[in-house]
Parts: structure tokens; C-alpha cells; sequence
RNA sequence: GGUCCGUUCGUCUAGCGGUCUAGGACACCACCCUCUCAAGGUGGAGACACGGGUUCAAACCCCGUACGGACUGCCA
């Protein structure tokens, strides 16, 4: 066990783009992997023909990109225990399950869905669940019989009647669990295809993953693997059942589920995080938090640092409530936090898309403002869209706008009118050159900064919140400025006169 | 209903028998800074689900209770 090689696999069915959920499940085992020097392996588990989506594997693998996980074998990387797709691996169930049937583990069963029903409703009324084993005494006439009618058969593994399956588990130590309360799970369905069960125990052990990771809500069905692994004699990888993340009613969230309430705007799949302007860095720092922790009170911290520490034995055992608010400030603080260049190449598609053409220059000096305005990418043209805005169709605000609420539309104009000719005769146009003038004159006049302030940077801007005056001023230059509040003068003008 | 898992501030978490008058982060509140909005700074409020044990000592160990969740499918 300490000498065998790490390797721990990602196995999403191909439903659309990856839950988050299962997100974090795949980057707990990528830094297990990366930790250890191991490998990391993606496979789809396609054998519900009724659930497959086109596009899947795409979408999966834009994922993957997306967060820079680099994967060692899979269905595009390929490797040395392909197929990675299970509906391409059909005869290798076919053959291991006909293996436990010759070997008295599993047996043909024929009863038909409604009958199926039948026997789990009568099987609640005595407080019991589930499939009752009715089969495994069929005699083999009978199964000729039911073969001559036409009807196809599943097969069904034979799980232990008596004593208790003792499971363990990496995260959660030693389950106990009493034989008499499992059944007889189908492990090949009537379609050939094999259900999870058979499956992954299959893949799991000729793929040689050593480190099984998935959501808990696998700790159920934990022992009938733990028996399948046992009567085909192969050695068990280690389990670690990871804890849910769980929606706003407490129950596991799930992308079959949206999410309701005015709060549809909760990214739930990968490609909703990348819609919405996150950053890649910022979601993996943020799932990373969740159900498991850095240490050291530390809360930032880049996937490289996670990983020298990463340890599945440390991870929590109880479900978490999804803190969406926290992938907020988390994603502010790296955009923050990052150049100003490459910020800037990330803006210039948003603010394409809102319709804006986009100098990379002029973005390269709109960056320093409007970083520390932004939790998400995506705001960032409502913040500063009007500076890349065709500057000729600027029209002046409201004039009610550009009043402050200590003075008058008259002083406004008066104030106006002092600051074009402060602007015509400043040599340095430095925001902090600005800033000295301005403060000079509203002194001079005699009114406080914010009266001074108002109808500048309304009267400039057009928006009442907006990023800091002086450096719009710097980037729309004297004319530009000079002109907006021309305009904003006469605005004022209409309420003066009346 | 049955089986299994879980339970520290509103939320994500630290804590692995004494260092806990329980630490951090987000959110919230107040103040400072301030040209709007942010950012930043300072401070505040806020939790060991409950009841029994064990022990000199329990958030940490054991047992019950309550509550929550998962599973109970020819879905994964």
C-alpha cells in the first residue's frame, strides 16, 4: 500500500458541465495526486443511455481548462488502461460479470420494472426495503422458461446474507455494516450495459486507481463494493467519502435542481462561474475552503501552496452550506491583487461583448481605477463602460444630479465656470496636481470639497457613482473635460433661468 | 419506516484532554479615511445542539436524546 503509485480518478457522468460540487471533488483528488507524485485520470461513466448529453465531453474538458488541471490519461489523452469511456469497455463488464455468475456471486433475475414495484411496496409494509433475492432460487428450468418467453435478463451480485461488512475510509474510519440489511443490487442491467456498481469497481481496479474519492452519498452502497471487490479476490483501493455541498434548504445541491428564491443567479456548474466573470484562481482558492483548510488562520492561498499541504485525512467530515457571498470578496481580493496588464487583457473581451470597442491602452490606464471597484469581471463595463463610449454622443445628466444638496443650481454654474478656467490653466493635469488646484479653489470659494466635487464629477462623468474624478479628468484630457461641463452649464442654466 | 453519516459564531472554518475568558475569514454594525462608489484602517456584536458519564481537568473521549443530511432505482 505505501509503495504503490497514486492515482486517484475523476469519473463524471456526461450530464453538461461539471457541478461544482463534483469540481471540488476532482481538484481534492488532482492535489492528492500532484502531492504525491501520482497520476490523475478522467473517465465517463456513460452507462445511463437516458441521461447522456451531447456536448458533455466538451463541456468537461472546457472545464478542466478553464482550471488549468492538467489530466494524465483520459478519453483525449488517452493511455495504457483505455478505454476511459465506459460504454466503450462493455464486453470487459459483460465478461467479469459472467465471472461472478459462474462463480455462484451473482444470478439472473427476470422480474419486469412494475413487478420490481410491486415487491418494493409490499417489502415497505413489513418496514423492509428494496429488492427481496426472490431469484436467486430460480432452478434452471424456470430460467429457460423465462428466457423462452423472450424476457432478458439483469443480473444481480449476491450479496452476503449474514454477519457485518466492516468498511473503512480515509475521512471517516470504520463502518460497521449488517449484512441483513443490504440487497441484491443489479449490477448488469437487461441492455447489457452495467450499472455504477459493477462498473467502477471493474474500471477502479484495472485502471489501478489507488485512492477512490467521491460525495458521501456513496457511503451507502460503500459495503455491496466492498463485496464485489472481495468476490472477484481484488486487492480495495482507499475510500474517502467527501463531505456535500449543500443548497440554500440544506439538501444536496444538485445542477437537476436550480436553484430558486431570486436567487438564480447562484452559479451552481463550472460554466456558470465562468459566465458570470470569476476567476479561475479565485474558484479554486474558494472550493478549496470549503471542507478543507490551508491552516495558519490563512485563507488566500494559490493551488501550488494548497497542494504541498493537501491532505485527504484532513478533510471535514460534516456537509457545508454553499458560502457563495465569500467566492465574492475572495474573487475582488485576486482581481485586485492582480497586474495591471493582465487584468486589462481580461477586461477588453467583457467590455467587447457589452458593445464597447476597446483600446488595450486606454484599458491599461482605466485598470488602476476600477480594480478595486470589481467583485466580478462582468461589472466592470457598468463602471467604466462610459469611458470607452463614443465620447461625441456624451450627453449631459439630469441637472438635479449635479446639485449638491447644500447648494444651488445657480452656485453650481458659478462653481462650474471657476473650474474650466482652473482646468484651462493647470500645466500639470496629474490627478494629484488636480486634486491640490481644486482644493485651492473650493477654499478660495469658500465651500467645502464635496459642493466643489458634485457638479465636477457628475457634470464630467454623466453617472453619479463612477470611478475617482481626478484620473477620468486625466484620461478624458482638458478639451473632453471642458466640454462635458460646457454642456452640464447649460443644463444647469435651463433651471437657473426659470 | 429502515440503514448509514453528521452537528463549533448567520455562513465557511481553527481546535485533535489542560495553551479556550474558543482563534481566523465572509457577511453585519460603528468609527476613521474620503470627490461618488469601492478599497483600506480601527473597533464591535456573534458559536462549542442538549443531557448524562469517564477524568484532577472535556469543544475535544464514551453513552443517550434532539435536529439535519444521504441512501433505500435495470440513475450515478
Amino acid at each position: 500500500m505505501v509503495d504503490k503509485p497514486v492515482r486517484t480518478r475523476f469519473a463524471p457522468s456526461p450530464t453538461g458541465s461539471i457541478h461544482i460540487g463534483g469540481m471540488r471533488q476532482a481538484l481534492f483528488s488532482w492535489l492528492y495526486a500532484r502531492r504525491h507524485g501520482g497520476q490523475f485520470i478522467l473517465r465517463i461513466e456513460d452507462t445511463d443511455q437516458e441521461r447522456f448529453i451531447e456536448g458533455s465531453l466538451n463541456l468537461i474538458y472546457e472545464a478542466f481548462d478553464w482550471f488549468d488541471l492538467d489530466i494524465d490519461e483520459g478519453p483525449r489523452q488517452g493511455g495504457e488502461f483505455g478505454s476511459y469511456v465506459q460504454s466503450e469497455r462493455l464486453e470487459l463488464y459483460q465478461q467479469w460479470a459472467n465471472w461472478l455468475l459462474e462463480n455462484g456471486h451473482a444470478y439472473k433475475a427476470f422480474e419486469t420494472p412494475q413487478e420490481l414495484a410491486q415487491i418494493r411496496e409490499e417489502r415497505e409494509k413489513m418496514g423492509k426495503a428494496g429488492y427481496d433475492g426472490r431469484a436467486r432460487n430460480l432452478t434452471t428450468d424456470e430460467i429457460a422458461q423465462f428466457e423462452a418467453e423472450g424476457r432478458k435478463p439483469v443480473l444481480r451480485f449476491k450479496m452476503p446474507r449474514e454477519g457485518k461488512t466492516r468498511t473503512s475510509d480515509m475521512i471517516r474510519g470504520i463502518t460497521e455494516f449488517d449484512n441483513s440489511q443490504l440487497n441484491d443490487p443489479v449490477i448488469l442491467k437487461s441492455d447489457g450495459f452495467p450499472t455504477y456498481h459493477l462498473a467502477h469497481v471493474i474500471d477502479d481496479h484495472f485502471m489501478e486507481i489507488s485512492h477512490i474519492t467521491r460525495g458521501v452519498e456513496w457511503l451507502p452502497s460503500l459495503p455491496l463494493h466492498w463485496n464485489i471487490f472481495e468476490a472477484f479476490g481484488w486487492e480495495k483501493p482507499i475510500f474517502a467519502h467527501l463531505p456535500l455541498i449543500m443548497d440554500d434548504k440544506g439538501q444536496k445541491l444538485s445542477k437537476r435542481k436550480t436553484i430558486e428564491g431570486g436567487k438564480s443567479d447562484v452559479p451552481v456548474i463550472v460554466h456558470d462561474f465562468i459566465d458570470a466573470g470569476y476567476l479561475p484562481e479565485a474558484v479554486t482558492n474558494f472550493i478549496t475552503n470549503i471542507g478543507w483548510n490551508f491552516g495558519d488562520n490563512q485563507e488566500i492561498f494559490s493551488r501550488e501552496e494548497a497542494m504541498k499541504r493537501f491532505d485527504l485525512t484532513d478533510i471535514n467530515k460534516a456537509n457545508a452550506a454553499y458560502p457563495i457571498e465569500k467566492l465574492e470578496s475572495i474573487n475582488q481580493y485576486y482581481i485586485q491583487a492582480m497586474e495591471t496588464s493582465k487584468l486589462a487583457n481580461l477586461l477588453k473581451p467583457v467590455f467587447e461583448d457589452a458593445g464597447y470597442t476597446v483600446d488595450i491602452a486606454l484599458m491599461e490606464q482605466v485598470v488602476p481605477i476600477i480594480n478595486t471597484r470589481l467583485k466580478k469581471l462582468k461589472e466592470a463595463p457598468n463602471i467604466a463602460g462610459f469611458l470607452f463610449a463614443d465620447w461625441a454622443k456624451f450627453e449631459a445628466p439630469p441637472a438635479e444630479w449635479m446639485i449638491h444638496k447644500k447648494s444651488t443650481a445657480a452656485e453650481s454654474v458659478t462653481i462650474l465656470q471657476r473650474v474650466i478656467e482652473l482646468i484651462e490653466s493647470l500645466e500639470d493635469f496629474s490627478p494629484t496636481a488636480q486634486y491640490d488646484a481644486f482644493k485651492a479653489l473650493a477654499g478660495e470659494m469658500g465651500i467645502s470639497n464635496s459642493v466643489l466635487f458634485t457638479p465636477l464629477r457628475i457634470s464630467v462623468t454623466g453617472k453619479r457613482v463612477h470611478p475617482p474624478i481626478f484620473e477620468t479628468l486625466e484620461i478624458l484630457g482638458k478639451d473632453e473635460a471642458i466640454r462635458r461641463i460646457k454642456l452640464a452649464i447649460d443644463q444647469l442654466q435651463k433651471i437657473v433661468s426659470n
